[in-house]
DNA sequence: CTGAATCCCGGCGGATACTG
DNA sequence: CAGTATCCGCCGGGATTCAG
């Protein structure tokens, strides 16, 4: 495509912008760029998150190139763990500085909030 | 909040995130990043949108002050348009980079998908 | 033109239980 | 440990209609 440009309805690369910004791909992106980590350390460092999400999540990930899956089965019980691939890698500036902007800005927006809400009403 | 961390399920962080990674948000604001924009422009140039979501996602970036809304009233119809707010624009490299990578990136995703599908069955 | 109000459906996502 | 399998509530989000 010559000209990719995700205002445009048809363009494949609204799913990956919507990827990106699925709730919990970010996060589990940002935590992956420490290192391999496993299936375990994920569901309790990413504070909340269901077995059920993670595994989804992570499914997602691998199908689209962002995630690697390796599993030792010399391990018992059978241990596996998540990489970042390249493409994930590049993916990371974009999380990272989301995750950090929220981080350094959710006080200004919740301000914001309250003087909407006490506006209106 | 001295550590604001994102990993932490009940850290406001995680709202902001989550508006970022709506699913209009990010397109509407790397629209508005051009300039002032009216409503029904929006609605043409985000491809796609629903006036319903448009509203919606509109109001909520308002509220939580990403963007402001300026009612000409000496107009008729009506004319009505929208701008980012200092913290708005203090966002838009984010959003700007991921559609950037998106566009720039999409095909490896398509590949990638297309290569797990495959071997899966 | 810029919405608000309804109706409605698919699916995201949580809770829980079961498995190799 | 690392998932799968169900069940199900909730709400994101589209279509449509009405209004100032």
């Amino acid at each position: 495509m010559r000209n990719p440009n995700a205002f445009a309805a048809a363009c494949p690369s609204r799913e990956v912008l919507a990827r990106l910004g699925a709730k919990w791909a970010s996060l589990i992106i940002n935590k992956l760029n420490e290192g391999p980590v496993r299936f375990t350390d994920l569901l309790e460092q990413v504070e909340g998150i269901s077995k059920k999400m993670l595994t989804q999540t992570l499914r997602d990930l691998e199908r689209d190139g962002f995630v690697t899956r390796h599993l030792d089965a010399s391990r018992m019980p059978v241990q596996v763990d998540y990489a970042l691939t390249g493409l994930g890698r590049s993916a990371v500036p974009i999380v990272m500085t989301a995750k950090e902007w929220a981080e350094a800005n959710f006080e200004s927006v919740l301000e914001a909030r309250q003087r909407y809400d006490s506006r209106k009403n």
